[in-house]
DNA sequence: CTGAAAGCGCTTACAG
DNA sequence: CTGAAAGCGCTTACAG
C-alpha cells in the first residue's frame, strides 16, 4: 500500500504539498501539481479514507435512511440519490429499516450515525416527539424526502400529498362516481404520518368539494403494499356496502385491489374504477390510472438541497400529475 | 464530543484499558470493565470510527454492489443482506450501478472500494476477463450472489439457473405445449452472463428432453424488465410464428409479456400460457406461474458465507421450486 | 507557493 | 490484568 510519504518522496515535495495538490487546493504551482499528480498516478496512490477522515474531520459519507428498500418509491428515490451522491464524491451508507420499529430506534438512539456520515437523508421517516432530540443530537445537516415529519433546520423535498389525493378522487368524481372507497395504509405504518393524513385529507376534500358526504364504511385500512391492498379490498367487499370506484393511497395498494377485485370476478373499470398514486413502473403495464409523483427527481433534488443548502429550512414541492389509463371509467349506473 | 481520554479519566484507567473493555476483549477484570462501561455510558461515549479504523485497520464496512436496486430481485437481496450485515455490526456501503457500464468501470478501476470496506458482496455482477485483475487487486474477501461470473477465491451463493429454466419449461411441456416461446434479456445486459446462458440452456434442455426441436423464431431478446418484456412479446407477435406458451427469463419480463398479450386481446392462459422465474412480490397478485427463487435467503446466506468463510471457494446452491398459479394451462389445440 | 510539525482519536505490541 | 508509548496516515495551522 503506497502512502502519502511515498508520493512525496517520488515527487520531491512534502506530504503537505501532496495533500494539497491531490485535493485540488489552490496554493500549489501548476508545475508542482503536475509532478505530484504524475507520481501519485505512477504509484497508484489513493489516500487512506480513515486517515483523511480523522485528520480532516469529514467522512465523505452520507447516510440514506429508508423504510423499505424493496418498495418502488423508496428504491427509486435511493437509486437517484445514490447516483447524485457518488457524482458529488460521497459514499452512501444505507440504512434500511425493513419496517421494524426496533431498527428505527436503534438508528436514532444508538451511535449508528455519529461520526460516520457528514449528512443524513431520511426518506419517509416517521419521527415521534421523543425522536427529535435524538435527531438534533446528531448535529448533522440533513434533508427529508416525502417526509413524514419535518425536522427543524432540515429542508424537505416532497409532493403536495393533499393535492395528489384530491386530484385522484376528483378524477373519479368527474367521471360520475359518488360511492368512492378509500384503501390506505395502517396508521401505524411507515408512511403513517403526514403522507397518510394528507392523502386522507385530500380524499375528504374532494368529496366535500363535490357535495358528497364521506362514508366511513367506504374507508378501510390495510398495509401499504400489495398484500395490504388485497386485504383491504377483501374487507371492503365483505362489508357489502355499494361502491363504484376505489381510490388507493399508492399504486402498490391499487395493484392489490386489482388482484382482489379480479378474484371476486369484478372487472376494472367496467364494474369498479381504480385509481392510485405514484405511477409505479408497473402502472402502465396494468393500465392503472394514477397520480404520478417524480420519485427519482425527489432523490436528486434532495441531494442537491443537501449539498448546497439554499433553502435552509424550506420545503421543495415537486409537481404531480394525473395520468389517465384504462382502470377508470364512468360508473355503470350513470351509463344505464 | 467526548473522547477515549475522557472515559479513561472518569473510570480511572488508561485509554488502552478503555479500548479493551469497550470492545469486549478479554484481559480486563470484570470490575474494571464495569467501571469503564459505566463511565462510557454516563458520558455518552462512542468511539470515533475514523480513529478506530486508522489505528485498527478494519473499516467495519462492507460494500454491496448491485446492478439496479429498483429491481425486485436486487432490492430483496440487498434488504436481507443489509439486515444481516447490520446485525453483525457492519455498515453497508451501497454501490448501485444503475445499469451503467461507466459506473461499473469506475467501481472496478478507481479506488472506490480501496480501504473503504473490509469485504465486498457483488450481486449479479458481470465481470469481463479484464476485470478480474481489478477485483483481485482489491485484495478483499468477497462473495458473489447470483453471479454472474465466479471470482476465484470468493464463494458464491446462487440457484441452479439451468434447472430453474428447465423446470419452468417442463411444466409447460407437461401441460401439452410444444410451441414454447422464450423471452429473455439482451446478451449485453446485467444478467447477461452465466444466468442468461444457464437459463437459455435450461430451456433448450427441456425442449430437447421432450424431443422438441428449438425454433430460433420463438426466441426473442428484450430487456430484463417490464418494458423489455413488452417489447419482446410485441416482437414475437410481429413475427407471426405460432406459439401457445411463453417462458420468460424473469417475472418482470413475464409481466411485460402479460401486458403485451392483453393489449393484443390475447387471454392468459386461455390463448397463451405464461411462466416466469423469481416469484416476484406481485406474482401472486397477477396469478403468475413461476419458479420461485429465495432472494432474501440468498442475501442472508451470502453474508453468512462472507463472515465465516467455511466454503472458501465453493458455491452455495439454493433450491428453487415451481409454483403453479393461473397463468398456465393446457393449450387450446390439445383441448380441441 | 512550500515545508516542518503538531494533532486527529484510536489500537496495539511491549513491559510489567 | 493494566499502562506508557508508539504508530496508523492523513490534514492543518503556522512559518517562511
Amino acid at each position: 500500500m503506497t502512502r502519502i510519504d511515498d508520493v512525496a518522496r517520488a515527487a520531491g515535495v512534502s506530504t503537505a504539498t501532496v495533500s494539497r495538490a491531490l485535493r485540488g487546493l489552490p496554493m500549489v504551482s501548476e508545475k508542482t501539481r503536475r509532478r505530484v499528480l504524475d507520481a501519485a498516478a505512477r504509484l497508484g496512490y489513493i489516500a487512506s479514507p480513515s486517515a483523511s477522515r480523522l485528520a480532516g474531520g469529514r467522512t465523505g459519507c452520507v447516510g440514506v435512511v429508508v423504510p423499505r428498500i424493496t418498495r418502488w418509491f423508496f428504491s427509486t428515490v435511493v437509486e437517484a440519490a445514490e447516483e447524485s451522491l457518488h457524482e458529488a464524491g460521497y459514499d452512501v451508507l444505507l440504512f434500511n429499516l425493513g419496517g421494524s420499529e426496533q431498527a428505527r430506534l436503534k438508528l436514532l438512539h444508538t451511535g449508528a450515525l455519529r461520526q460516520r456520515v457528514d449528512a443524513v437523508m431520511m426518506i419517509s421517516m416517521p419521527l415521534l416527539a421523543e425522536d427529535f432530540a435524538a435527531v438534533s443530537r446528531l448535529e448533522l445537516p440533513g434533508v427529508t424526502v416525502s417526509s413524514g415529519t419535518p425536522v427543524p433546520g432540515w429542508p424537505s423535498v416532497r409532493i403536495d400529498d393533499v393535492a395528489a389525493a384530491r386530484d385522484a378522487v376528483e378524477h373519479l368524481i368527474g367521471l360520475g362516481h359518488t360511492r368512492i372507497a378509500r384503501i390506505c395504509g395502517k396508521s401505524s405504518d411507515e408512511l403513517a404520518f403526514t403522507t397518510h393524513v394528507d392523502r386522507q385529507d385530500g380524499y375528504h376534500a374532494a368529496l366535500r368539494g363535490a357535495g358528497i358526504r364521506p362514508d366511513p364504511a367506504l374507508e378501510v385500512e390495510g398495509a401499504l403494499d400489495l398484500a395490504g391492498g388485497v386485504a383491504a379490498t377483501e374487507e371492503l367487499l365483505r362489508r357489502g356496502v355499494p361502491f363504484s370506484a376505489i381510490y388507493a393511497i399508492c399504486d402498490e395498494a391499487a395493484m392489490g385491489a386489482l388482484t382482489a377485485l379480479r378474484r371476486h370476478g369484478l372487472r376494472v373499470p367496467e364494474d369498479v374504477s381504480l385509481v392510485g398514486i405514484d405511477d409505479h413502473d408497473l402502472a402502465p403495464a396494468i393500465g392503472l390510472t394514477t397520480v404520478a409523483q417524480p420519485a427519482a427527481e425527489q432523490g436528486r433534488r434532495a441531494v442537491e438541497t443537501l449539498l448546497s443548502p439554499t433553502v435552509p429550512d424550506g420545503a421543495v414541492l415537486l409537481p404531480t400529475r394525473l395520468i389517465i389509463r384504462e382502470s377508470t371509467a364512468a360508473p355503470r349506473s350513470t351509463l344505464e
